[in-house]
DNA sequence: TTTTATATCACGGAAATCGGTGATAAAAGA
DNA sequence: TCTTTTATCACCGATTTCCGTGATATAAAA
């Protein structure tokens, strides 16, 4: 690197994002302009400074109000030239697809050392993509086994009935708070059954919690 | 601070220990002797060491091998004069209980800004606990909601039988599966009930979810 | 050593779930 | 407009869960 760049950083991790700004204050010609704990507050920011030259935003997935996926989808609709890499602990398959769809230049986990991080911001600086090779191995399996789980999209009433089943409630009892047959109740058991591709309670239970309807 | 203070980090993410590092390094009075990435890296460099004076032990909860509970309670059993601060993203109460109980002399979130960790390292050094007011209330929400969980304890065979359930099979299939009757397993199944305060399928699956039974 | 906890097995009945196979009306989408 | 999806309701039989009330043997703890 010769000329010196200047990047935004989004965690909503204070120490974190001391962190890395300690980190990056080691190198020459790394400038740290903005370290901010949420998307809203640097695309605030990048909408005020129109004119000052940002080279890359670091950011996080986990974040209140805007997640990185946001706000890399923001950035790149209103400022295509910026560039951006995530650092987060999430390895989840289908963040890191969002991610590659919403074209972040670079995709790193919190688990990489400060060498790849690095690396990383000096390819993306450069003009190439980086994305780590467990992130890569990651992506890969989600497209081979992208056929197990097409997505089931679940309407309200069968979210809201999975919830009460979920917490407990019988048949008869779901039936009574949502003033339904039971007859209907057991039939969005069933179809939730099917759906969801589970054997009983346990699964639907399962799937809930997983998918955070109790929460 | 007027005195060098050594000190040792662990933290299994890489990029936060490099941070922490990083962040500490530029404090005059601090000098980071060791870093880890599990609670046993630490234990074998104090022993190995025992002559080399250290201070401060500053540990993530979330560790492999030896996670910072129980580095804790091996430090202040084997090292009692090593002062702990832990640093983690959980808020869970139980664990900060467990460290309480551990003698950790401090602790705060991942959250806190970097002012905050300074100002718990000082105070620890100079012989204090510091406690962020967040874990505060966290400890104190706990004390008094304590009575609703006494801490429910399963046998092996509970445990056992339960995963299975929480697996979505049925009664007969667990069973077979461990070569017991069909009647043993109704029995575990209902003193599982009673014991975990659940009133079915439901409920003993969400405990097994939230228990970490099923990874 | 006496008591308690754990692991195992058993019966019976009520209640709930599971699985299949329907129907109807309204809403949404093509 | 025609088709598909969604929301609602119904019956039936088999299976499973739920609940109570037991027993026995062994291991652990007091």
């Amino acid at each position: 690197m010769s000329a010196t760049y200047s990047i935004i950083i989004a965690d909503d991790h204070a120490m974190f994002l001391d962190g890395l700004t300690s980190i990056l204050s080691e190198e020459k010609s790394i400038k740290v302009i903005l370290t901010a704990k949420t998307g809203t507050q640097v695309l605030k920011y990048l909408r005020i400074n129109k004119d000052e030259k940002i080279d890359l935003v670091i950011t996080d997935i986990n974040m209140p109000e805007m997640d990185g996926v946001a706000l890399n989808q923001a950035i790149k609709s209103e400022f295509p030239q910026i560039k951006t890499l995530v650092v987060s602990m999430l390895e989840e398959a289908k963040k890191i697809k969002q991610l590659t769809e919403a074209n972040a230049n670079g995709y790193i986990s919190k688990n990489a050392e400060k060498t790849e991080l690095l690396k990383a911001i000096t390819n993306i600086l450069e003009g190439e993509n980086y994305f780590s090779p467990r992130i890569k191995q990651v992506l890969m399996e989600a497209m081979f086994s992208e056929k197990s789980s097409p997505e089931i999209a679940l309407t309200k009433r069968e979210t809201e009935v999975l919830k009460l089943i979920a917490q407990e409630f019988t048949t008869q009892e779901i039936a009574d708070q949502l003033f339904l047959s039971k007859h209907t109740i057991e039939s969005y058991r069933k179809n939730l059954i099917s759906k969801l591709g589970v054997r009983n309670l346990a699964g639907l239970t399962r799937y809930a919690v997983e998918k955070g309807l109790l929460a």
